[in-house]
Order: structure tokens, then sequence, then C-alpha cells
DNA sequence: TTGTATGCGTTATCAG
DNA sequence: CTGATAACGCATACAA
């Protein structure tokens, strides 16, 4: 390998160079940079000052292997990677992971892998090279899921749709008291006939926000069989909202199962000189950055997306740390953010 | 750690096992792991029954330590998180980085980092955590780029503002050839009063487009000083275009640095009852996804940023192969895409 | 509280 | 072509 830099490749410091310089052992060394209590504090300070002016960087390769912990945690998404990045609910899940993981020592590792053909996703993180995982978008049919099960903790964002041999760990919203809380504030506004653009119907996230929707519309004796499936993307909404008008041009309201797709319908509503939220209403999910995005805000149901991906990872750091009892349901609550779209 | 599984834990076969099942040595086994081809045919398929009966995986962390490398390869973007995920660009450079990596054995940490507080982020890379890193997304500013020189091959995305003590690899568009093209469209088709929404000020890339686009209007006799900067975001975006609107309402068309602001700028003119392009003609940059999401099709400048993490990859994966002479610039290809906006 | 000694699973350098 | 054997840098049980 070509030498980038002029000066000589200085051989990195390592235990036993600081112990030397401190005029203590390694395992003391080894104890200060562990932060273990049974160090005398005048020690501590020599041995720190020593790390501080050789630039020791522990190996992560060295300590992995003595210790057999890697402080690197998986991202796993079984998804394409162009879905991934366009849904904002994933960039505020992994913001607030990642934003979590910072005041760790742990790294993040991104797998994002839809098929994961010849698994090379599951034997990354069955081969030891991470302490835990979490697993987020995950569909019914994502079997290879159940071959991560027995290898490290998981932390799922989403109540799984896989069958697992045991109770999984995750973290969730209420999903459908979210759609019940929309689709009772179109109600409560005088709407009548309501409809719902929903997500994939593999999803239990989005069947539960279905589930949400049809109860509000039932207590209120409306009819709850306006249901369009879309893929949670904007051109999908558009979709979605193009075949509900063609269904019935009368539609008074919408709920849509992401803010996302709750775009596209605006744009395929406004294409059509509908205007919102005078002749349609509207109300989206997530409280994503794309709710504010167009000309008339959207009303949505707010999906603390940013805690949840904090909390997958303090539930795995438990779960790493050996805590007792850790919740396997972690449910965050969800509220109802009134703009202008309904 | 609490065992997750029900099944007793068992112990993760190691090259002795494997060796022992083969009845050879571990160096033996090695080899065959590692493709050497100084092992007997007969030998090797042995071996490699032995692997697949066990299921033998190499453990990352030893192989690391004693081979100095670590076979994962960073992906650093000082920024937040909600712009890295935010746009198209990216989320396609990632995915086309993503998709080339999954042919190696390589695999990817992702760290996103503003402003790098305790520079976690250098000292990850120095710490001799990853073979080697990508970089995106680096403003004029970012200085602590700086520190990594000297550490790992690094390639960025995009030529690097920051002054460099040697010449770095990067791969990138040629910028100001592309703000040329789109400004030289506008002015055949006939528009006179052309401004710009151009990106960041603080970034090569942004002001590379500028350059182009002033060049174009200069040669055709036109004023080439209508231009706003803003940060490469749709919201920007839309701002940017309220200003320049009221600087000069009589605007026949617009150079957008980038789809997403392209996009801000199309809901600002919608919500103000302008025509696209009857009114104002207005051109992107990026060819991204968003170029096609609302209902009038955006003329763009494709790059093809997917290709472009492809090719950030090949030239590390080549820096880290010791291959002699690898190109450090690496400059891949614009066009114009022509759609309805334009 | 501190030091000593051993092992973690591979790679790589030797001989053979 | 193959097999011993010494690193690799650190954590940790055990001794002191």
């Amino acid at each position: 390998m070509p030498t980038i830099t002029g000066h000589p490749e200085r051989h990195a410091p390592t235990l036993e160079a600081v112990a030397e310089a401190a005029g203590v052992s390694r395992a003391t060394v080894s104890r200060v940079v562990n932060g273990s209590p049974s160090v005398r504090g005048e020690v501590v300070e020599v041995v720190q000052k020593a790390i501080a002016e050789l630039g020791y960087v522990p190996n992560r390769a060295a300590r992995s292997l003595a210790s057999s912990r890697t402080h690197s945690i998986a991202l796993l998404v079984p998804e394409d990677v162009s879905r991934f990045f366009g849904d904002p609910y994933f960039a505020s899940f992994t913001g607030g992971l990642d934003r979590r993981l910072a005041d760790t020592e742990y790294v993040l590792n991104l797998v994002v892998a839809r098929d994961d053909p010849g698994r090379k996703a599951v034997r990354y993180v069955r081969g030891g090279n991470v302490d835990g995982a979490i697993v987020v978008s995950h569909h019914r049919g994502h079997d290879f899921l159940r071959q991560l099960e027995g290898s490290v903790p998981i932390v799922y964002g989403g109540r799984p749709d896989v069958a697992l041999s045991s109770a999984p760990y995750f973290v969730d919203v209420d999903n459908e008291s979210g759609g019940y809380l929309a689709t009772r504030h179109l109600i409560e506004s005088g709407r009548t006939r309501i409809a719902s653009i929903a997500g994939p119907d593999d999803m239990s996230a989005a069947l539960d926000r279905v589930a949400g929707f049809r109860r509000a519309l039932q207590e209120a004796g409306l009819p709850d069989d306006a249901i369009v499936h879309a893929n949670f993307t904007a051109s999908g909404g558009a979709e979605a909202m193009r075949t509900l008008l063609a269904r019935q041009p009368d539609l008074d309201a919408i709920f849509s199962a992401s803010d996302l797709m709750a775009t596209g319908a605006l744009t395929a509503l406004a294409s059509r000189g509908i205007s919102v939220p005078g002749d349609i209403a509207i109300v989206g999910y997530d409280d994503s950055p794309a709710a504010t995005w167009g000309e008339v805000g959207l009303t949505t149901v707010r999906q603390p997306s940013e805690l949840m991906g904090a909390t997958a990872v303090d539930v795995l750091l438990q779960l790493l740390g050996g805590v007792a009892d850790v919740p396997h349901e972690n449910i965050v609550p969800t509220e109802l953010v009134i703009r202008n779209s309904a």
C-alpha cells in the first residue's frame, strides 16, 4: 500500500508503550482505559497523561479479540437503498439512533440489502462482527430474519411480522390508535366520505393503521371500505389518490398512512384543481419534514421516529449490558399535529 | 449477556476446528479460506467441505489483528443526518457505493457527524478501524478533514475544498460545464431573463455550476447577476425563488443547482399561479427522483451519482490493492435530460 | 491496588 | 505444497 504522506509512518502506540511511558504495567493501563474503579487516583492521572502524550488509541481488533465484544452494532435494513433513503421516517429514525450512539463508544454498521442474496447480511451479523443489531422496515416474508435468532441481541423498529421462536424486543408506536386518532379528527370536522391511502399490506404497521381507521368510522356509522394500499412512496400516494378519486369522486377526506404518500396525493389533487382542505381534507402520518414541504401544512399523526431510533439503541444497550428484565415491547406515544390540511 | 435463544450457545467453530475436521493444519485451512493458489486441489475440496459442514465463518477481529487489515471502509459524511438523508443525491451515491461494495468482502461503516465534536470520527478513521474512507459533502472550513491525511487512503466525492498537503483522490462531475449546459439550453429556447438558485457558496461544486451559468450568459451577452445561494434543500429552494421573484418579477427562466431546490422553487411558483414552463422555464441539476416527483417533469442536468459512488469505491479498492498510478481526478460525464419544465 | 501470565483466532514466516 | 510457530494488541483470572 502506498504511503500517502510525507512523514514516516509512525507505529501506532500500544498499551505496552503507554505502560512503559507511565511506568506501570499493561494491565493497569488497560484498567484506566476501561474506566476500572480499582486504580489509584494518582496512577490514573499519570496514565492518562501518557495516553494523551502518545496519542494512544485502543486497537479495536485486539480489544475485540480479547473480549469477544466488537463495540459495533448493525443497522439492518431489508430494503432497497433508494427506499431507505427516500423515506424521511428512516432519516429521523437513523438520526435518533446515531445521536444516541454518539454518546457511546459503539459505532454503526449500515447493512442495507433487500433480498440478502447469499445471506451476506445474515452471515455478517452471525459472524460475530457486531454485538447486536437493530432491524427496521421488515416485511412479512422476510423469513431470513429468523436466521438471526440466537446470534446476538436484536431490537426491531416496529413489531416484527415474521414468526419468531421467542419474544422479540421491539420499539413501536401504537399504530392502531394513530389511525384512529387521525380518522376521528376528520369525522369531528364534519367529513363523512372518508378514504384511506394505506401502506403495504404486508406490514403490520400499515395494517394496524387501517384497523384504527376502520374502528373510528364504524363507531361513527360511516362506510369504512374506501382503502387503497400503496408502498409508502410519494408517487405511490399520487397513484392511490387517482385510483380513489376514480372510484369515488365525491370523497371529502383522506387518511394517508404516511406523509410522503400524502404529498403525492396533494400533487395529484392540485393537478385536478381540487382544493385542500376546502374540497378534500387530508391527514398524514409521521410528522416528517415532508409534512411542511408544500404550501399547505399537513395535519398529521406525529410519530416520534427520532425517539424510536434512540429508544431502540437504549434497549439494545441494556440488552448488551446484561440488564435484567428489559421490556420487550417499547411503545412510544403518538400525537395529532394539526396544521392546515384538515 | 443473557442468552436469547433456547438452544445452548454453541461455540463458533474456529480454524482449528476446521483443520481437525479436515485432517490438515490450521495454516492450510487459512490458505484455503484466503484462496491461496498453493494448495493441492483435493485438499482444497476436503477443507471446503469441512468449512461448509461446520458452518465456519472467519473471525474478523482475529483476522484483522493478525493482518492489520479490517476489511471495512468508512463513509464519512460531515453533515447533519437529516441533510444526508434528505438529499436524493446521497441516496444514489450511497446506493452505487453499496452495490459496488456488495461484490467485495468489505463492509461499510457509516459515520455521519456534522461537527465531529471530540474528533470522534477522525479518531475512528485514524484509529485503524477502517482500511480506507470515502468522504462526501465536505465544505470549505472542514479543516478537520486534514487530520485524516496520512492515515488511510481517502477518496473524496467531489473535489475537496480544504487545502490538503498532497493531491487528493476524488471523483467528480464537471460542474462548470453542467451549469453551462443547463443555462445554454435556456438561452437557446429563447429565454433572456435568467436567474440561478445556486448551492451553498462554501462548496466548490456549487460555485463551479455558477461559473458555468455565468459563462453561458456572458457568451450570449445577457445579464449574469441574478443569483441567490441556498442550501440544497427544497425549502431553501422555495425561499430563494421568492427572493428572486421579489427582486426581479419579470424572470423567465431559472437554473437551479439541484433538483431538490427546484422542487421547492416549483411549489413557490405554483402558489403564485406562475406556470412552468409557460411563464418561467426551469432547469434542475442531479436528475434525482425528485425530478419526476411533481406534475411537471423537471428538465435537469444528469449527474450520474450512482456511478460516482461506485467509482469512488473502485478508486479506493485500487488504492487498497496497491495498484500503481491510480488517477487522482476521476471525472464522470454530465448530460442534459430534457423533460417538460424547460 | 497492582503486576504476571495466558489466551482470543488469524496471518505470516519459517522450515521441511 | 504443507506444517510448526511466532506475532498481532488487548482483557482478565489469578497472584502478590
